[in-house]
DNA sequence: CGCGAGATTGACTCGGGTCAATAGTAGTGG
DNA sequence: CCACTACTATTGACCCGAGTCAATCTCGCG
C-alpha cells in the first residue's frame, strides 16, 4: 500500500493545489465546488448560515493514495476539509521516525496546526484516494468579517480538535496496550457509523505499523492484541477486515494492573500451575 | 504543598468569578484591569492593535494555591490568560485518576477546550497564588467584529496550543522515560527564561506525582531519573530546586534503545563486569 | 516536637519492546 | 496464468525498562 513510492517522494503538492490542469483541474465533472452550507454540514456544525451562500464557493481537489497534501515546514495558506477518503497526519522527529497524529476522514479538518507559525507543523498523507475541499485561510478570515457565524464555526472546529488531542494525551499517558487498541477500534467504529458505514464490520485503512505509531505501541503489540481480542471473541480479525463482536467490552476494557490487587494470591497458584502446564494462555480482564 | 486541602474540595470558583467582594473584588488596588494591548503582549502576539483600546478593559481575578479556576463539565463562558502564578490542567478519567495535561504559566491561555461543547473539558487548578485575566468569550467574539486583529490573535493562540499538544503526543508516543524528563526540564527552563527568570536554577512548582502524570510515568520513575541526571552531572537536584548544568545534553538525550545495536556485545562484557563489581552505576547515553 | 505530605531508594515483577522466522497478499511483468 | 518481488501480518523466544510495593528520609507546619 501507500502505493509504489513514486508518489511518496514527490512534493508535487503545491503544483497540485492550484489550477493544475492534470489530476484536479476539470471544473465541470462531479462535484468540484461546495458552498458554505455544505462545508458546515460536513463539519457537523449547525451554524445558521444566512443568505446567498451560493457565491461563496470552495474548490475541491483530489489526491491519490500515497500523495502528500502538505508537508512539515511548508508555507501555510489553506485549510482542508475531507469530503471523502482516508488520510493520516504525521510528525517526523529529528531522525526520520514517523509519529502518526491522527487518521482524518470525512468531515475532519486538516492544516489547523499551520496557522500559528504560518507553516504546517505536520504532514498529511492520503491513505486512499481522497477528495478534499480547499479553504484558503485568507479568504476565510476575510469572509469572517461578513459572516460572523463562520468565525464561530472555526473556533468550534479548532476547539474540537484540541479536545480530541487532549483525549489522546490522556490515553497515551494512562492506558495499557490492550485498552488503547480497544478504544481505537471503538473510536473507528463510531466514526464509521457517523459516516453511514457499518460500525460492526469495516476495513482498516492503515497498517499495523501506523496503528502502533498512533497508539504509541509497536506493530507486533498491535497484532498480538488484535489476535488476543479475536480469541476472546471480542472481535474477528482477518488482515484489515475487523468485525466488532462485543463493543461494550471493548469500551470498558481497562488496564490489566487494576486487577493487580490479587497479584500475590495469584503468584502462588501461578507457580504451582506452571509446573503442571507451562505456557498457559492468559485471560484478559474486562471492566 | 497544594496547601491544606480545604481549598481542594470547594467549588467556589463560580462565585469567585464575578464581582465577588471577597478575594477578588476590590477594583482599585494593584492592577485589576488590562487593556487589549497588554493582553496581546502577554500572549507574545505581535498584533498591531489599533486605536483607543483603553476602553476595552479586561478584569483580573486572583486565585489562591489549590483553588480551581474551572472544573470539567462546568458551563463555559470565559477564557483566562495567566498574568502571574502557576497552574495545572487535568483530565479526570472515569475512575477518578488525574491526568495532567499542562502546566500553564504567565502568558498561557486557559479554557480553550470549552469552546466546542460550551463546557470545559478539563480542570484548571492553581499551583501557586495566581493572577488571571478574564476574557468573556461572548465579549471577545463581539469585539472580533470591530477589531479584526483580535480574531487572528485567537486563531494564533489556539493553533499554538494545538501544536503544543501535538508535540506532547509525539513525546508520549515515542520517547523513553529519560528523554521525557530531560525534555520536560529543558522546556521548563526555556519557559522560565522567556519570563525573565533564570533558566539555570529554578523551583519546580509541582510534585513528582504531577510531573509523572504529565509525562506518562510514575512518580518513582521521575524521582529516579532526576537522581540519575544528578549523578551524571547533567543537573543538580534538591527537592524542588533544579539546577541545569548541561542543557545541551538534556536536549539531545534520546531513548536508550537506539544504542541497542550493541546490546549483544554489551551483554558479554556486562556479565563479566557484574562478577567483578556487582551493582555498578549505570551510564546514560546522550545523543 | 510530632505529624503528614512529599521525595528517595531498593527489591521484585511483568508488560511490552526487540529480534527473528514464517506466512499471507498485492502488484508487476513475462 | 504463474512466478517474482516487496509489503504486510502473525507468532514465538527473549529480555529490559519501567511499574509496583515497601521502607526510610526530609521538610514544612501546627
Amino acid at each position: 500500500m501507500l502505493s509504489t513510492d513514486t508518489s511518496e517522494s514527490r512534493p508535487t503538492t503545491t503544483s497540485t493545489l492550484h489550477s493544475s490542469p492534470m489530476e484536479a483541474g476539470r471544473q465541470r465533472q462531479g462535484r468540484l465546488w461546495s458552498n458554505l452550507k455544505e462545508v458546515c454540514d460536513l463539519l457537523h456544525i449547525t451554524a445558521a448560515v444566512s443568505v446567498n451562500t451560493e457565491e461563496l464557493l470552495f474548490q475541491h481537489v483530489q489526491f491519490k493514495t500515497g500523495q502528500r497534501v502538505h508537508t512539515i515546514g511548508q508555507a501555510f495558506d489553506t485549510l482542508y476539509i475531507v469530503n471523502s477518503g482516508f488520510l493520516k497526519t504525521v510528525l517526523i522527529d529529528e531522525f526520520g521516525n514517523e509519529q502518526v497524529l491522527s487518521f482524518p476522514m470525512k468531515g475532519d479538518m486538516l492544516g489547523v496546526d499551520g496557522i500559528h507559525t504560518r507553516h504546517y507543523a505536520s504532514e498529511a498523507v492520503a491513505l486512499s484516494d481522497c477528495d478534499l475541499i480547499l479553504l484558503p485561510f485568507k479568504k476565510l478570515t476575510a469572509l469572517g468579517r461578513v459572516h460572523m457565524e463562520l468565525e464561530n464555526v472555526m473556533y468550534g472546529v479548532m476547539s474540537r480538535e484540541l479536545v480530541r488531542e487532549q483525549a489522546m494525551i490522556g490515553m497515551l499517558g494512562a492506558l495499557s496496550a490492550e485498552a488503547r487498541v480497544a478504544r481505537f477500534l471503538v473510536s473507528l467504529a463510531d466514526r464509521f457509523a457517523a459516516m453511514g458505514y457499518s460500525s460492526k464490520l469495516f476495513n482498516l485503512r492503515m497498517t499495523r505499523h501506523e496503528i502502533g505509531s498512533y497508539l504509541g505501541l509497536t506493530l507486533e503489540t498491535v497484532s498480538r492484541t488484535l489476535s488476543a481480542f479475536n480469541e476472546i471473541g471480542l472481535i474477528t480479525v482477518d488482515q484489515r477486515t475487523i468485525g466488532i463482536k462485543d463493543a461494550e467490552a471493548l469500551k470498558t476494557l481497562r488496564r490489566l494492573p487494576p486487577s493487580r490487587s490479587r497479584a500475590k494470591q495469584n503468584l502462588a497458584a501461578k507457580q504451582k500451575a506452571e509446573q503442571e502446564q507451562p505456557g498457559d494462555g492468559q485471560v484478559l480482564t474486562a471492566a
